[in-house]
RNA sequence: CGGGGCGUAGCUCAGCCCGGUAGAGCGCGGCGUUCGGGACGCCGAGGUCGCAGGUUCAAAUCCUGUCGCCCCGACCA
């Protein structure tokens, strides 16, 4: 391919509307171009990349076994009643709108396939002997997000792999757990070959469904999520899902007497201890959640945050909700933000680090007012306590070791969804004594665009991208360095002319520009190999190799060129892997 | 959905406060010089000033509304 005959757009200057590396460089590259919010074009540039990512995701689906196929975007809003995700999905389901009750009102646009996978499998797998079956696609999601960010780390429109498993058991040869780890695998060996560096954390299942799941995440400042870590490396999980090693006793003694103190309209944590000159860390904050109308009382230090997933599950619930006011007051018998534990009449749930506190602060149940020295056990009845918040810094994880936290960027995403979809879709499958029984599935995602954007974040200098060799737009550019002299031309073409015959992705740089100007566009653009083919070059019978990440450059006799850039691609490609 | 910021040429921005014929740099076209780290000169093309109302003799500029985009938060499989 040569430049003049191509179509890359880079631009000089950072486009004001992009905030990360990602989208700064894609968009300088010429790799995209923004739409709308959330909604990009990827550019013949960006689209080599990311076909490139799709082509690997493809060959490690098919080596694990999942068979490709191909669903509609368009779904009928019918199925998604059946699942009850119409209204789990909320703003997320993107709805057509028609006139009145026609076919496009009853429309959505799918942001995931588990209807539609599922009615086919109720459709054509009906006997145990067709089971396990694993089936895939690559394509085009619609999510109605809140708020589109960071260029392409977060879009309305996105390429997706999904793939969803069946099985007749959960355990055993042939069973979910043995595919959930096949997929695992791939997906390890998936992100390993893209060259980005992903951590696989334990994660909350949400609002999809089912009894476990890993996220594979990969760090950077650029993302909106949270992993943590422990320093032995031997646990990691989405923050959300940690789990905390309960701390210890610090075991002094010194208790003190409950007193009333007038904290008029103070009613935040912070405002309470700003006041009485005490540590967040010293007070006990009260929260009160609703389950099917009744309350449901959480404490944790003040310092701390109730995570609600975990509360629901200490509580035995499937979901908690915030109380509203009037609950609140009623329960209290005050304004909301003077709760606390002491003579509530309701069911509470203690976190873990609440039951140590000594002479703590916290609500008095009555409007305008605090209580201090209250001690758990004695001035109240602790009878259930649990992990019920989320880890901070200076925990630890399960094992022990301490837990460093990372910001970083979902990827890609597995679960084992159970029965949840095949029992409300009604896909049932004859098991070996020929009774009918529910379809055991699991399903397993992964954000093709996020690979790309991730690679990029975790890939730049204040040059340009570095990008992998394995999903670089090209792996070799040609600068050309004085297209009006014959022999750099010459030389040029025949190179180019011979690493394209021997499959290697050659861009020709043959536009009539500056030596600096060429370089400068190809350390943007972030070609792993630049080769420079110059007069003086010539002149001494050799060719320039320079290596994008490294910056080391070799100097090779022309007619090795090929064979050096070769091997070298193909070492890169190992060596990169992560 | 709450808070903040911004919409003027393909890109980065000035002009707006204080109303009076729309600007610069980059990029783009032509000619010439230049050619191993984003060259230079001359000439030139390119804009309904997001949109709709209003005020005014006159609106990019003032007022009202609206749409869009970015950032923080809420939400998020």
């Amino acid at each position: 391919m040569k430049w003049t005959q191509y179509f890359i757009p880079t631009l000089k200057e950072i486009p004001a509307d992009a905030a990360v590396p990602s989208h700064q460089l894609m968009l300088r590259a010429g790799m995209i171009r923004q739409v709308g919010a959330g909604s990009y074009s990827y550019l013949p540039l960006g689209y080599r990349s990311l076909r490139k990512v799709e082509a690997i995701v493809r060959e490690e689906m098919n080596r694990a076994g999942a068979i490709e196929l191909l669903m509609p975007a368009l779904h009928p809003i019918e199925w998604w009643e059946k699942t009850g995700r119409v209204e789990a999905m909320g703003d997320v389901l993107l709805r057509l709108h028609g006139s009145g009750d026609d076919w496009r009102t009853r429309t959505v646009l799918g942001p995931t396939h588990e209807e539609v996978i599922t009615e086919i499998a109720k459709a054509y797998i009906i006997s145990y002997k067709q089971l396990p079956i694993s089936l895939y696609q690559i394509q085009t999601k619609f999510r109605g997000e809140a708020r589109p960010k960071s260029g392409v780390l977060r879009t309305r429109e996105f390429l997706m792999k999904d793939a969803y498993s069946f099985h007749a058991a959960k355990e055993g040869p042939g069973g979910l757990d043995e595919t959930y780890d096949k997929m695992y695998a791939a997906y390890c060996e998936i992100f390993s070959r893209a060259g980005v560096p992903y951590i696989p954390v334990e994660a909350d299942s949400g609002a999809i469904g089912g009894d476990a799941s890993h996220e594979f995440m990969i760090p950077t400042d650029a993302g909106e999520d949270y992993l943590v870590q422990s320093e032995d490396g031997q646990y990691a999980a989405n923050l959300e899902r940690a789990e905390i090693h309960p701390i210890e006793n610090a075991g002094s003694e010194a208790l003190a007497t409950v007193s009333e103190v007038h904290t008029p309209g103070l009613s935040t944590i912070d405002d309470v201890s700003n006041f009485l000159k005490c540590q967040p860390g010293g007070m006990i904050k009260t929260i009160i959640f609703e389950v099917d109308g009744e309350p449901l009382v959480a404490l944790v230090r003040g310092d701390h945050e109730v995570n609600e997933a975990k509360l629901a599950r200490a509580a035995g619930v499937t979901r908690v909700t915030a109380a509203e006011p009037d609950l609140i007051k009623k329960l209290t018998g005050a304004e909301v933000g003077f709760a606390g534990p002491v003579g509530i009449d309701a069911r509470i749930i203690a976190d873990q680090a609440v039951t140590l506190m000594q002479d703590a602060v916290t609500g008095a149940n009555k409007t305008d007012y605090h209580i201090t020295g209250v001690n758990p056990g004695r001035d109240f009845e602790v009878k259930e306590s649990a992990d019920i918040r989320n880890a901070v810094e200076g925990d630890r994880a399960p094992n022990g070791s301490p837990l460093a936290f990372k910001k970083c960027i979902e990827v890609g995403h597995v679960f084992k969804l159970g029965t949840k979809y095949s029992d409300s879709m009604e896909a049932k499958f004859l098991d070996n004594n020929g009774k009918p029984q529910s379809l055991i599935m699991g399903c397993y995602g992964i954000g093709l665009n996020r690979i790309m954007a991730a690679a990029v974040e975790a890939h730049h200098d204040e040059n340009g991208i570095t990008w992998p060799m394995t999903i670089a737009p090209f792996e070799v550019v040609i600068c050309a360095l004085d297209m009006r002299v014959d022999e750099v031309t010459t030389m040029s073409n025949q190179l180019h002319d011979e690493m394209a015959t021997a499959g290697i992705d050659v861009l020709l740089d043959d536009r009539d520009a500056r030596p600096g100007f060429k370089f400068k566009d190809a350390e943007l653009i972030g070609f792993p190999i630049r080769i420079t083919v110059g007069k003086r070059g010539l002149a001494d019978g050799i060719i320039e190799v320079l290596m994008r990440r490294t910056g080391e450059v070799h100097k090779i006799a022309p007619g090795e060129v090929v064979a050096f850039v070769t091997k070298h691609i193909e070492e890169a490609k190992e060596s990169e892997r992560t």
